[in-house]
RNA sequence: CCGGAGAUGGCGGAGUGGUCAAUCGCACCUGACUGUAAAUCAGGCGCCCUUAGGGCUUCGGAGGUUCAAAUCCUUCUCUCCGGACCA
C-alpha cells in the first residue's frame, strides 16, 4: 500500500496536519475520512470530480472513505427551498448515485465509499448534539458570524439565527463521525480551522488515536475549480491582489454559465464551453485552461488536442507546464482548446448520463433546476 | 411591547395620483467584429399577438378612495434601526 502523500498533495491545495496523517498511516490504524456536501443543487464538474480525485487518493493510502449527506445544514442553508423531503430525496437518489459515477470516473472504489445521512446520524443522538454545544462553549458568537462564510453566503445577506449553528454542527460532524480526516473545497477552510483548534478542549468526545491519545482532525483542501465567466475587468487591474481577484470567480451553481454539471448534455457542455472566456495566450487566469490542469489531467493523464492540419494538426500533452508552454507562444490556439475540452468532458461524463438517463432521475434533476428558477 | 424607516421587474436602485410596463446601472439574450470567449458597436430584455399597433397581468398581501393608484387611505405580513422590559 502506497504510504507517500505526493499523489493526494497533486489534487489538493493543503493539508492541515500532514505530520499527523503520516503518523496515522504509519501506525496501520483505521482512518476514516469524510466530506460533507450541502444537497444544494446540480452537481458540478469541480464538486463531482475534483471531490473524486482526493477520494481516489485517500483510498491509495487505505483511508475509509464517505461522503456526508448534510440534509440539516441543507435545510438551515435554505437550499432546495428548504423542503426536508426533497432534499433527503435528492440526497439519496442524486446525490449518492452520482458520487458514486464521479469517483468510478477516475478511477476510484465506489464500493469502498460509504453514505452517511445526516437525519440519520442525529436521530436520537444526545452524543451528537452535547457535541454541539462544547463546540459552542468554545467559540464566540463573532468567531461563528465570521465562519458562516462557509455556507456560501455574503456578510450582506440577510442572517436567520438557525445559520449561526451551521458551523458549530459541522465541526460537531467531525467528531461524530470520528473521523481523522476531514476534507472539502478550501471555501470551507474556516470550519475546519475550528475544528483543530477545539479538538483538544473537548471532553464528551474527541478524536483519539488507538494509544488515546487527544488528535486534531486532518484537514485535507482541493481547490475550487475557475468559473467559466469572464471577469469583471480584463486585463485584471494592476494595482490589487491577483489571486484574490481570481479567487472569486469561482465555478458557482448560481451563475448559469460558469459550471458544467456532471449530468449536462453533449450540446450543454459544448455551448458552455464555446461561450467560455479564454483569452489567447493568457496562461496565468484563463479558466479554459484550468479546467484542463484540475480536471482532465488529474483524470485520464494527457489531453489529447483533434484539430486540422491548418491550424497545426493533432497534439498530445501529458502535463500543464507543457500545455501552457503551447499556449502561450500560440502553437495551440483557444478553439484547439475549447472544442478538445468539450468533446474530452463529455465523453468522460458519459457514465453519468447514463446512469441518470431514467425517467425518475430526470424528473429528479427537473425539480431541482425548476426549484432554482422558482427562488 | 413602544417609536422610526422601509418592502418596486434576476439583482441594485429611480419613480410619490394620469405622459408608468415603470428612468438608469448590472446581469442576461440576439446580431456585427475576431479561428473562441472578452472588449467594442447595434438591437432586445413582464406575458400574448406576424410589424405599425393592440391586448392582458404587475410595483410585499388583502381591502378601500378616485374617471384614473407603484404613487392616497385602512389593515395585515416581513425586514432594518432605536428604545422599553430584564423576576
Amino acid at each position: 500500500m502506497q504510504r507517500n502523500l505526493e499523489g493526494l498533495k497533486k489534487v489538493s491545495v493543503e493539508i492541515l496536519g500532514e505530520e499527523d496523517f503520516v503518523k496515522l498511516l504509519e501506525s496501520n490504524e483505521e482512518i476514516k475520512h469524510y466530506i460533507g456536501f450541502e444537497i444544494s443543487g446540480l452537481i458540478h464538474l469541480g464538486q463531482g470530480l475534483v471531490t473524486a480525485l482526493v477520494i481516489r487518493e485517500l483510498q491509495k493510502l487505505g483511508v475509509k472513505t464517505s461522503i456526508y449527506l448534510a440534509d440539516w445544514h441543507t435545510w438551515i442553508n435554505d437550499k432546495l427551498g428548504g423542503n426536508r423531503e426533497l432534499i433527503k430525496k435528492v440526497a439519496l437518489e442524486y446525490f449518492a448515485p452520482a458520487m458514486q459515477e464521479c469517483l468510478k470516473i477516475v478511477g476510484g472504489n465506489p464500493l469502498e465509499l460509504d453514505f452517511i445521512l445526516g437525519s440519520d446520524l442525529y436521530h436520537n443522538n444526545d452524543r451528537y448534539w452535547q457535541g454541539v454545544v462544547e463546540v459552542g462553549k468554545n467559540l464566540t458568537v463573532s468567531r461563528v458570524k465570521k465562519s458562516t462564510t462557509i455556507m456560501g453566503r455574503e456578510e450582506s445577506d440577510e442572517m436567520k439565527f438557525a445559520m449561526l449553528l451551521y458551523p458549530p454542527m459541522q465541526v460537531a460532524d467531525i467528531f461524530e463521525m470520528g473521523c481523522k480526516i476531514a476534507h472539502a473545497g478550501t471555501d470551507q477552510r474556516k470550519c475546519h480551522v475550528i475544528a483543530r483548534e477545539v479538538a483538544t478542549s473537548l471532553k464528551i468526545n474527541p478524536l483519539k488515536n488507538k494509544e488515546g491519545e487527544i488528535l486534531k482532525p486532518v484537514c485535507i483542501h482541493h481547490a475550487l475549480v475557475s468559473g467559466l465567466q469572464a471577469p469583471s475587468e480584463w486585463p485584471l487591474p494592476e494595482n490589487i491582489d491577483k489571486k484574490d481577484f481570481i479567487a472569486k470567480y469561482k465555478m458557482s451553481k448560481s451563475i448559469p454559465g460558469s459550471a458544467v454539471f456532471i449530468q449536462d448534455s453533449p450540446e450543454e457542455i459544448r455551448e458552455k464551453i464555446k461561450k467560455a472566456f479564454c483569452p489567447e495566450k493568457e496562461i496565468e487566469y484563463n479558466p479554459v485552461l484550468n479546467w484542463v490542469e484540475q480536471i482532465i489531467l488529474p483524470t485520464t493523464g494527457k489531453f489529447e488536442i483533434i484539430r486540422e492540419e491548418r491550424f497545426g494538426g493533432n497534439v498530445t500533452v501529458e502535463s500543464i507546464a507543457q500545455l501552457k508552454e503551447k499556449f502561450k507562444n500560440g502553437d495551440i490556439h483557444p478553439v484547439d482548446l475549447k472544442n478538445n475540452i468539450a468533446e474530452a468532458l463529455i465523453k468522460l461524463l458519459e457514465p453519468v448520463r447514463k446512469r441518470f438517463a431514467d425517467l425518475q432521475s430526470q424528473e429528479i434533476i427537473k425539480s431541482i433546476i425548476n426549484l432554482r428558477k422558482g427562488s
